[in-house]
DNA sequence: CTGAAAGCGCTAACAT
DNA sequence: ATGTTAGCGCTTTCAG
């Protein structure tokens, strides 16, 4: 409520010096910057980010995408992303991307152009070459996670490998029969990340000449109902029944070791389930699972958003070294408990 | 980039005349506005918000103030909110505030306060007097979810009578060993909600004449592994083995059958478990659960919100009567399968 | 080191 | 129905 004008009167100076004072730009005088600073609190003077804004063309905010919010990559990403956004002084809106086509024009070309946000961050998104040339032509940095995207910084593991080693993983264990239940090829995320994740499964498989056919594949929704269901399904006639699973996510991990204890299977001694994501549940589930740190990936993606933000006074232009893709190390996370008898 | 002016200048009118066309205030001829439309569209003008914001006072952004991000009840809030909010055409800008409080201390006196958001829907967090009186006097509208907040609009369920309605249903069913496993009463979440449901059980247990003890509560982490833990120690020894227990959230019950079943027990034949917030587990683990909608409290908040944001035409001093607690219906999600044997 | 003045891009009276 | 004018609250030359 409270205007710069408000403390320049109180602290008997010009408006100019209040901002200068308080931002620190400029020389003020040490006696000065403290009568103002004192002036300035007495009256709980806040500046006007708007008013700021409008004249320093940025906005000490950045606009996250992000396709969900309830589900535990995404969360844990968004949550390391707001704690480095918050440190650092920015705000953090947040756009989640529906399927939907025309909400997600709507937010590129409406919410996120308006001047609101100087940065923005797309998470497990894979922007079009539109998209990110409409946010580039407006000058706003941009980093992604989850999949490499023309034009653009980006942090990811590689999904093909990641699903290829934990299934060479279980083949070295001694497994020959042997599943992967992921996300459906059909509605696929961005970056068709089930798409990778099952073709990396499938080479770990040819390679060690195991079979694989349609059956080895069990479509799912991402979710610990998703993997319950098929774990069900599957697990039902012991003839039939894998001794090791590779789960697309976390989730699904946990649905599958439900279903499997309630038919009385023992896990890991029984079947083995191994998952991606990789969220410390691993001493509980006896699974072993391939930690991606999604909390560090959004810590590290606003790193980069700062360091861009900030060499911004050279404006455009970076090398283009720069806007490659970050890969990000996988940790296998052992589970305690003894390894499987396939 | 492009400004008012330029898109007055390409249709020929003056910059009063776009603003009218744009923003639908004030008359334009059908003609005019068609052109300034177009030659808005032909040079991919937008708004500038900060500067409208300047102008108009109001920002079309709200803010939410949330103490957990990858938590179910607490992101199926959150989704809520986000769809709601976009459809209305606001922004939503995150704070996760955490317990440190210099850190929430920050998120108010100085994220709230520089006049970017026109409003504040606050997620479990029970704000304080002073809280709710800086954002009144900022002339910012506020409703809470999850507890009664003098002053404010609130949305939340009964604690007390959901944890009783609950635990009556279980000794209804014969049981007479009941626990119940939830958040610890030291480190309290806000609105003290682990309190109130211990306070909810306890009271139905003393009613009904059944043992109440120490040993009846046990705290825990509000999530599977906590659960999980928990329920591995308390369902060790089958002779103090409780035959239902009473779940803070449905994290724990979860944890807790998955241990249930390791530990070759039968859910629900032998071990009754209810959770609160329910997320549609129950056909899956055969547990009762007392279900809250999270994602509609997160609707109806925007609702609330929207509806003062919007009267505000006449501002302030509101009918007392509307700065009341609305209940949050809950509904019993009952069990596909059988009742338990006690 | 400090002040005066000129806008940033838009909206809202007030005219016409 | 449209144009003119005066700011919203701040930052930033430019003088001194």
């Amino acid at each position: 409520m409270s205007a710069l004008s408000d403390v320049a009167r109180l602290a008997e100076v010009s408006k100019a010096t209040v901002s200068r004072a308080l931002s620190g730009n400029g020389y003020v005088s040490i006696e000065t910057r403290n009568r103002v600073v004192a002036a300035a609190a007495a009256i709980g003077y806040v500046v006007s980010s708007n008013a700021s804004s409008l004249v320093t063309g940025h906005t000490k905010n950045v606009g996250v995408v992000i396709p969900f919010i309830n589900r535990w990559f995404f969360g844990e990403v968004l949550e390391g992303i707001e704690t480095a956004l918050i440190a650092a002084g920015y705000d953090l809106t947040l756009y989640r991307l529906s399927a939907d086509d025309a909400a997600r024009r709507r937010v590129f070309e409406y919410f996120l152009v308006r001047k609101r946000v100087d940065a923005v961050i797309a998470v497990g998104i894979e922007l079009t070459r539109t998209e990110v040339d409409l946010l580039r032509s407006l000058g706003k940095p941009i980093v992604g996670i989850g999949g490499a995207v023309e034009g653009m910084a980006t942090l990811s593991i590689d999904d093909v490998a990641a699903a290829e080693l934990i299934t060479e993983l279980l083949i070295g264990l001694g497994h020959t029969r042997i599943m992967h239940v992921g996300g459906s090829q059909q509605k696929q995320v961005d970056f068709r990340v089930h798409s990778q994740r099952l073709k990396g499964f499938t080479q770990a498989m040819r390679s060690a000449g195991l079979r694989y056919d349609d059956e080895s594949f069990r479509p799912t929704d991402i979710s610990i109902e998703g993997g319950y269901t098929a774990g069900l399904s599957i697990l039902a006639d012991p003839r039939s029944r894998p001794s090791a699973i590779v789960a697309g996510a976390d989730e699904v991990a946990i649905g599958i070791i439900i279903a499997a204890r309630q038919l009385g299977i023992q896990v890991p001694a029984q079947l083995s389930v191994v998952g991606i994501d990789g969220h410390d549940l691993a001493p509980m589930f006896g699974l072993t699972t391939l930690a991606q740190h999604p909390k560090s990936q959004g810590t590290m993606a606003v790193r980069l958003l700062l360091d861009e933000l900030t060499d911004l006074t050279e404006p455009l232009d970076r090398p283009a070294s720069n806007w490659n893709t970050f890969p990000v190390s996988l940790e296998v996370r052992q589970s305690t408990t003894a390894p499987p008898l396939p």
